[in-house]
RNA sequence: GGGGGAAUGUCCCGAGCGGCAAAGGGGGCGGACUGUAAAUCCGCUGGCUAUGCCUUCGCAGGUUCGAGUCCUGCUUCCCCCA
């Protein structure tokens, strides 16, 4: 697929930037692209209240889209949430309730906003809810529309399903009719959006070609799929873990700050490769960045942290994440601007022990875990080594009206009496 | 319906003669080295008002000075037969 030469600014574009994985007819699809504007999708599943790093490459792919003069849609998935996705899960997942997914996929939908214009323009980007015509299909009618299409014999040849049943997992029937249910989106779109291409995560392919297939079956116009590789860091770890937890993308629950952190932490190997993916720099500028060597390349990583922030959480955001960053590293000063806590004053007169003042601040789940980072020397307070897990802070420890603690070289979090 | 297995540290995998806060991995965190990188090496990886106390091995009982380990019942999952 990579000596094929698109002729599409979309497929182009999504090319050079390495965000291709699989598709259904990449000739087919490059040639509708070319001569017509096209609407594309993506689902996102309900699961919890915010999208994460994962999520982040299928957005970009739709901010491409539509800066290539096509329409994208949005599809959140509070139909099919409720059924739950089997692809690359190992056990059935607890099933969430109504109010949960309702919740969630209110709490996910703002950040697309970041990446697409949902103006009412002829490339403006449309929202839709699976629900809106999943609630309402008849069990009947969609066995004798839909159903008939899907052959089991074939359905239990489909990864998710194999996957399961070799390693003699349970595999509930809920869950088996997931791939039928997001099929019937991609037809439905196109029926309703003319939406006309699907994408996703390569986990995705089987659910998306079902979905062409159904869409053939049916007699809609042709549909084609899309497919974006897994996401791995050079050294082959899923990407967006990290010690608290998953990356998120809303800002209440991953602040900017750490999200330019991760950024910032970024492989040497993996630099070139993620900036063509998460920012929108030009390729000769990325091309210059990525030639950096040795410990120049420092410098790409930071332009990197602050064009992925931007992108999602603002310019200003992204700058204050960046000068916080080179206070912090660069001149060894508490930045006012590091995640702040406040404790209260009186607490404070009375001493505060070391112990819980780091437990208050969230760097550590509990003394426990507060006493063994001290005997291994990773906590610091005011970037003295905490050697004494008996010690007390005082107002005496302010400095600026700030105590600053320390886990590690990276983790920073400044206590403020009130 | 009959027969046989399985469930372990709240991240995962996994060992566990009646003395167990429970081997070993992976992952994660911290330290050293560096460039806020990778690789490598070292330490840590139940909770607490902490030389002690409390809670953990699917659930509930029982035997025992003492149970993850033995017995009984139950739940869930898997395999074979019907």
């Amino acid at each position: 697929m990579s000596e094929f030469k698109p002729k599409s600014d979309f497929l182009r574009v999504l090319s050079e930037r390495g965000y291709i994985h699989q598709c259904s007819d990449f000739a087919g699809l490059d040639e509708k692209a070319r001569k017509e504007r096209i609407t594309a999708y993506v689902g996102y599943d309900c699961t919890a209240s915010s999208l994460h790093i994962g999520n982040l490459i299928s957005a970009m792919m739709l901010h491409w889209l539509q800066q290539t003069g096509h329409r994208p849609i949005t599809l959140m998935g509070g139909g099919t949430t409720r059924v739950g996705d089997p692809s690359g899960k190992d056990e059935t997942r607890k099933l969430l309730t109504v109010d949960q997914i309702e919740a969630n996929k209110n709490s996910i939908r703002g950040v697309f906003s970041r990446f697409l214009d949902y103006g009412a323009t002829g490339t403006g980007a449309i929202m839709v809810d699976n629900a809106e015509w999943l609630t309402k299909l008849n069990y009947i009618d969609m066995l004798r529309d839909i159903g008939r299409h899907f052959s089991i014999n074939r359905m239990l040849t489909m990864d998710s399903v194999k996957l399961r049943l070799e390693r003699e997992q349970e595999l509930s029937f809920i869950e088996f009719n997931y791939m039928i249910l997001q099929s019937y989106d991609f037809v439905e779109l196109s029926r309703m959006h003319d939406c006309c291409l699907q994408m996703g995560g390569s986990d995705q392919w089987g659910n998306i070609v079902n979905g062409v297939e159904l869409g053939r079956r049916m007699g809609s116009q042709q549909l084609y799929a899309l497919t974006t590789p897994l996401l791995t860091t050079a050294s082959g770890a899923k990407m967006g873990k990290t010690a608290s937890g998953a990356v998120w993308l809303n800002a209440d629950v991953f602040s900017p700050y750490d999200y330019w952190q991760y950024w910032r932490n970024t492989e040497d190997a993996d630099v070139g490769r993620f900036l063509k993916l998460f920012t929108i720099l030009p390729l000769a500028e990325i091309a210059r960045l990525e030639a950096l060597a040795g410990s120049e390349i420092n410098e790409a990583k930071k332009v990197l942290a602050t064009e992925a922030t931007a992108l999602l959480h603002g310019r200003a955001a992204a700058d204050e994440a960046a000068e916080t960053a080179r206070k912090t590293f660069e001149q060894g000063v508490a930045a006012d601007t590091l995640p702040t806590i406040s404790i209260s004053a009186i607490e404070l007169d009375a001493g505060i022990g070391v112990l819980s003042a780091f437990v208050t601040a969230g760097l550590v789940p509990s003394t426990g875990e507060a006493r063994r980072q001290i005997q291994g020397g990773g906590l610091r307070v005011n970037d003295e080594l905490v050697s004494d897990p008996r010690s007390v802070l005082r107002e005496a420890n302010l400095r600026d009206g700030v105590i600053k603690l320390s886990m590690g070289k990276k983790r920073h979090i400044l206590l403020k009496p009130n």
